[in-house]
DNA sequence: AAATGCGCCAACCGCAATGGA
DNA sequence: GTCCATTGCGGTTGGCGCATT
């Protein structure tokens, strides 16, 4: 705890106050109120600057103020009061009468908190956190693909009209195309033929959303995918819904999906048999997919999305969370 | 018994807002 | 409009006490 400036100059007193300097405060507010604070110390005879007077006043010898621990009631309105004003101690303290801001603050701080993320809440969206991390995850792949990364280009792509090293995606497609800036990574992006520049979020969240209430069987894309390129990945994201549905697959595809696919097997969900589908079209149309799995850098993430949408829509499964763990350590360290 | 780790919380810091000269 | 003192707020921290090694 270091000292206020004001305090260093007159060297005045700091830290915790004593009973005398209490008893000081209390008999000089009770008996002329604090009028102009800075002027309290000197007129109540103590070594302290206004400021430290106040606080003491405020947060502890006021005498409406409410002692002991904080009652179930309390609790749960100092979370719904956080819910909807967030980190505004003060305005949260108006409703609880009897408690200061700085009480509150240390009791959400060391207690509530803690209390919320057992439940499975973020504490600072009040969301199940399960989401939030979703959406922190969507957040890192919409910075990459907005930042100086990645490459924007306009209209049609050729193969190979931009870097050797890049494996281009389907030439029927329109821009825009987003590329890697750097030629160590071998991909294309197509979010749509529109001209604007879709959040990858936006995509992959109407992504899910068709697939969950599709029932049709996928239909396989059109890949130019190359087994023979170290690291070769693509993630074609077009127009039509089943060729948007077969590149999340693809992504999906690697060390996670087959065991992630057996788990959801196993626990009766129906999206087993989208799942399964693929899987069977996959492993028939190019081999190797299963074999090599696709290193995309964004593949966790697209996965873990996909996953928890799903798992969303059951119950939350601890194995799958398992797995999204390693995706997620995965992700990170492709960066 | 001593050392270490950890949680809690009183109090501090820096900044923004406010108001008066 | 500008300056400066004061007040209010939220984030941060240092010290205390308890638990664990």
């Amino acid at each position: 705890m270091g000292r206020h400036s004001c305090c260093f100059k007159q060297k005045l007193r700091k830290g915790l106050w004593s009973p005398e300097e209490d008893e000081k405060l209390l008999n000089y507010i009770t008996r002329h109120g604090h009028g102009c604070w800075s002027s309290v110390p000197k007129l109540a005879g103590l070594q302290r600057c206004g400021k430290s007077c106040r606080l003491r006043w405020i947060n502890y010898l006021r005498p409406d103020l409410k002692r002991g621990a904080f009652s179930q009631d309390e609790e749960s309105l100092i979370i719904e009061l956080h819910a909807a004003l967030g980190n505004r101690w003060s305005q949260i303290a108006t409703r609880l009468p009897g408690r200061t801001d700085n009480e509150i603050k240390n009791f959400w701080n060391s207690c509530l908190k803690k209390k919320l993320r057992r439940k499975g809440i973020d504490p600072t969206t009040h969301k199940p956190l399960i989401i939030s991390e979703l959406h922190q995850s969507l957040n890192v792949i919409d910075q990459k693909l907005t930042s100086s990364e990645v490459i924007k280009s306009t209209g049609l792509i050729n193969n190979n009209s931009h870097d050797q090293s890049m494996m281009v995606v389907s030439s029927q497609s329109s821009g825009p195309w987003w590329f890697p800036a750097t030629t160590n990574q071998n991909a294309g992006f197509c979010f749509s033929s529109s001209t604007t520049t879709p959040t990858v979020s936006d995509q992959i969240v109407s992504l899910i959303s068709s697939m969950s209430t599709s029932s049709s069987s996928p239909t396989p894309m059109t890949s130019n995918f190359n087994p023979a390129a170290p690291n070769n990945w693509e993630l074609n994201y077009c127009n039509t819904v089943p060729s948007q549905s077969n590149s999340i697959y693809n992504a999906f595809f690697g060390n996670n999906y087959t065991e992630a696919s057996q788990i959801i097997m196993n626990n009766n969900n129906p999206v087993v048999d989208h799942h399964q589908n693929m899987k069977s079209w996959a492993s028939s149309e190019i081999p190797q997919y299963t074999e090599t799995g696709l290193e995309a850098e964004v593949k966790p993430d697209i996965a873990k999305y996909y996953w928890r949408s799903a798992s969303l829509l059951s119950s939350p499964n601890q194995e799958v969370a398992t797995l999204l763990h390693d995706a997620d350590v995965a992700f990170d360290q492709s960066f």
